[in-house]
DNA sequence: ACAATCGATAACCATGTGGTTATGGTTAAT
DNA sequence: ATTAACCATAACCACATGGTTATCGATTGT
């Protein structure tokens, strides 16, 4: 695969969107309503970052009556994965595998 | 530890500075101005990026003479990789390891 | 001693970004 | 039929960001 992750670090580098996209994560499916509520900023700004999610492939919407519902889409994380696990190769030759070099961080 | 992992996306996000790191990581140690000499950019402009990567705890430097020499500190992705170890328990519970998820993204 | 090289910094510029308020189009409620 | 709620978009603003050229201190080479 091997895509570009340049738009999934630059959607997952600002505070706010990474705090949206954490409690889609956590809670599931929610409305933009329910994601303003708490954020702190407004709803047209919250509208801004789930457009940026969206366009980086992190999260899909759903129309439903005057609700537009969001959830995470597992998938646009491939290339931070493949990232991830592509270079790590050269930081941690002696790390055969990604999850061991995770347990050692967790120390 | 769960720090944030807020600069280390930042860092990461530009494709200049992702490429320097990139470099560093495949050939190992290099000077500004091996750095600077593929870069298509000025040396000013590496000298800025290198600043924000080790801001961000990705590089180290050392001074030798008039030379200076950036590597990488392969301990600056801590928060990187405990922030995917962290939020993957929430997209894929049924992977119960994370190189089961690379291997299927690999597909 | 003098000249050249290396790299950091300053000053500047154009563009991007994250926020705001205002508004309009749909849909739901009274 | 009106009114209210939901959400996207537009217009705007302040500041961050990534680039440039100019320059300077420190080191190396002649």
């Amino acid at each position: 695969m091997r895509t570009e992750p340049t738009s999934v670090f630059k959607a997952l580098a600002d505070p706010t969107r990474r705090a949206i996209f954490e409690r889609l994560s956590r809670s599931g499916e929610q409305t933009v309503h329910a994601l303003t509520a708490p954020s702190g900023v407004s709803q047209p700004a919250i509208s801004k970052h789930l457009n940026g999610l969206k366009s980086a492939g992190l999260v899909r919407d759903r129309r439903h009556g005057r609700e537009t519902f969001y959830r995470v889409d597992p998938t646009g994380l491939a290339s931070l994965f493949n990232w991830m696990d592509y270079y790590s190769h050269f930081w941690h030759e002696r790390f055969d595998k990604l999850e061991d070099l995770l347990k050692r961080l967790d120390q």
